[in-house]
DNA sequence: TTGTAAGCGTTATCAC
DNA sequence: GTGATAACGCTTACAA
């Protein structure tokens, strides 16, 4: 079935079965009833790729995200998939391991199939100034700030991870905590996990804190196993903190986990701060505080952003999104 | 760029181009190697829509995954993401709404972009019975037994859920629990809510024991907060129970929240019991007990079975994977 | 082994 | 308002 069919079947050329098919207007109100019935009686469906073939370009946006293990991209992405639906908005997902180059890969799809925009979830600075010079659609970063980049067609979307992570630490100094772990990511890779380690150095700072890096962070790509693990090291080490800042929900999870192993409370012995603000983190016992990302706004702002830079040329924003202090039950006042 | 470019380019002609871009036989090796190289110094890339246009179809594969929470299903298509890359089966994923008839949804995806072969990641049966005769495509049915379907092209992997929440069930008992709740899926409009209820049916029966489906079952949508809300209605009527099965995990979470809430102690008070076997639940405090299903087993024998029938037309096949009880920290004896 | 050319289903430019 | 018709980039007979 195609529109040629169509055509034959109500008597009417191709061009205005096509016309009609795309909403556009100079088409009689009778071709355009008589076509969409037809239409409807036959179940037919554009072939999208005659379609992409001819107009040059998908009419989709892709979203590349990068790593599949990050939970806070799934529940983004959620919101994204339903944003997206209601303006019908075909988006063509791609996922990819955290340690690739997510603009290269960007790059490539964008030959292969042209999209109308382009949406990171993630990304590296690194990555975004040395290869996005060769994307000219519009895009936008979530997560991640790229204002300093200077591009274009380039927002971004994302939370104050430095202001962030630095309210997370000064709560827990105010809380009278003064010797904290911390198990953050890898900062040498990744900006997030550096403004996260910047943020907590700040709130040290102010409180006039030294902080023994040694022996008292690490930095690991964000799992729950990894924070399991990273806090199994820092308790081998003689555990002599009162309170842990895990810059993910998740690491905060394998934190506890690794605490309780380690014969430790949480929060009686020690207290545990995470970040993200998934979900789950209110069904767990203790709840679980953390820093909650305003996951919701970040995906409208990104969506909206993405379009009216598609649709009417807006130049590129560069927006940070409030978060929330959620002071729950895995941190206490000594 | 197009092959014709590159055809201008090297010398050949177009269809030379395409043999070796495609990489048929019947072609020089000087050709081959010219025309490689010339493609590799342009970055030329294939166009997908011109070239699926011309074949007819896909050469994707359709993934339509039922229902955005189900975090069993985002562990099982990471697996599949993975195996599908590794011989270089593009994939296309298509999330849709749990209320939805995830058949029709197929039908009308596989019209539009003729993939391969299609893969279910949860389904009810109702709608495979009512609308899967109007596919054709080699399709395999994950996580639901397909084999009463009869179609010849459907194929199934999946837990004997049956027999898995029998085994749960009669792991309590075991442990002496006699009064034990259950906070179920919708078995009116779920085969797998059914199958795991009628399990647990099983499981009672064949210990004499009667059950009081008013006040000891709830059966819901699976998620963290239907988990919570319906223990505590089921706390709310009276707790008079040792032990609670939840038929996934989240529910299980959502569970032990609502009874800490309620203030029993897990397992002290009550023993929980999940499904699934999330990787979340060993990191969890208690640790979950729980029924894991093996998601890279059914993974990868969804993805075999899903070739072997596209490439070399094996019949369908219907496969029940093992499961394993893991008794861990969240149900005790007594 | 290679090249020529038809045609996949659509859109868009013309004429009418 | 409408209808021919020429692309779009590719694959694949069929010819050479």
């Amino acid at each position: 079935m195609t529109i040629k069919d169509l055509a034959k079947k109500t008597g009417y050329g191709v061009a205005t079965v096509s016309r009609v098919l795309n909403g556009q207007p100079s088409v009689s109100e009778t071709a355009r009833s008589v076509i969409l019935r037809a239409a409807e009686e036959s179940g037919f469906q554009l072939n999208s790729n005659a379609k992409q073939l001819k107009q040059q370009r998908s009419n989709a946006i892709l979203v590349v995200v990068k790593g599949r293990a990050n939970e806070m991209f799934s529940e983004l992405l959620e919101y994204i998939q339903t944003l997206a639906a209601q303006v019908h908005l075909p988006l063509h997902v791609d996922y990819m391991d955290e340690s690739l180059n997510e603009v290269q890969r960007a790059v490539q799809l964008c030959r292969e199939m042209k999209p109308l925009g382009l949406l990171f979830l993630g990304g590296d600075e690194q990555n975004f100034s040395s290869d996005f010079h060769s994307i000219d659609i519009p895009s936008v970063l979530v997560t991640n700030d790229a204002s300093k980049l200077g591009f274009p067609n380039l927002s971004s979307v994302c939370t104050n991870d430095r202001l962030a992570s630095r309210a997370a630490m000064e709560k827990m100094l105010e809380l009278g905590h003064r010797s904290i772990a911390i198990v953050g990511g890898c900062k040498e890779i990744s900006t997030t996990s550096l403004l996260r380690y910047e943020g907590c150095m700040d709130a040290l700072r102010s409180y006039g804190l030294d902080f023994d890096e040694k022996n008292s962070y690490r930095g690991v790509i964000f799992s729950y196993e990894n924070g399991y693990r990273a806090t199994k090291e820092l308790i081998d080490k003689g555990c002599n903190f009162t309170a842990l800042f895990a810059a993910a929900d998740v690491m905060a999870i394998g934190a506890i986990r690794a605490l309780r192993d380690g014969g430790y409370r949480v929060p009686e012995d020690v207290s545990v701060m995470g970040f993200d603000g998934l979900p789950l983190g209110s069904y767990l016992v203790p709840q679980l505080s953390t820093i909650r990302q305003s996951v919701a706004d970040m995906a409208k702002l990104s969506v909206d952003m993405l379009i009216s830079q598609i649709r009417d040329g807006a130049p590129a924003r560069h927006i940070f999104v409030p978060f929330t202090l959620w002071q729950r039950e895995s941190t206490r006042s000594i």
